[in-house]
DNA sequence: TTTATATATAACCAAATGGTTATATGAAAT
DNA sequence: ATTTCATATAACCATTTGGTTATATATAAA
């Protein structure tokens, strides 16, 4: 269901994902902290809200954006298994191939 | 240069970059490995080759693909020390937050 | 009550993504 | 020499991405 690679996929995402997780940030507070225009940040915090990595919470015309923590981190660990794969099959590769040199 | 989320964000991407770094593959092992057509996988290589994660050798008409391991441990740092911020930042304003609770 | 501010939405655009089919090229095997 | 197999490339298509401007709506402040 959540997709982190692609929110993660760009640079812009990346760093809201930083803002919020050390405070809770207004849209507008993100806003400013960009040079892209309004609508252009709202459709990147629809991508991370829809992929469940923000939490939103409305205070009278306010929206506070904040990290969905528990998500976050439990898609973080999974990339981390999918890729630390790619470097310990490296590894396991070099084992076999040092552990059968004999053999050739 | 390298942008490795890019890289990634297609998971028949992470799946190619597992099959190479067990061991090199050429085209068409990589081709019959999914149920899609030569030139999709071919595209998916060009990304992966274009992000340097991936190198290529020829030999007669086979090309051999194999994981940049280098280029691809360093961009996983990377990625990791990025992301890894956003968890940190997390745990850095909890413990503010506790430390300045008498404060209110 | 008017004005200013925060957010939402619509319409548009260019480029990238992820696939297809058809076909060309080049090397190996019969 | 012809056929077969691996790879490359072209042309096409739909969808997504990442942006824009213009405008609407809703709340707060003057």
């Amino acid at each position: 269901m959540t997709d982190i690679y692609r929110a993660i996929a760009d640079p812009i995402r990346r760093k809201i994902l930083r803002m919020v997780s050390q405070q809770e940030c207004t849209q507008s507070d993100i806003v400013a902290s960009f040079s892209i225009s309004q609508p252009a940040i709202k459709k990147h915090l629809a991508i991370l809200l829809e992929e469940q990595l923000l939490l939103e919470r409305r205070v009278g015309k306010f929206c506070y954006y904040r990290l969905n923590t528990p998500v976050f981190q439990h898609e973080y660990l999974q990339l981390q298994s999918e890729l630390g794969l790619v470097l310990e099959n490296k590894l396991a590769g070099l084992k076999h191939y040092l552990e059968n040199l004999e053999e050739e």
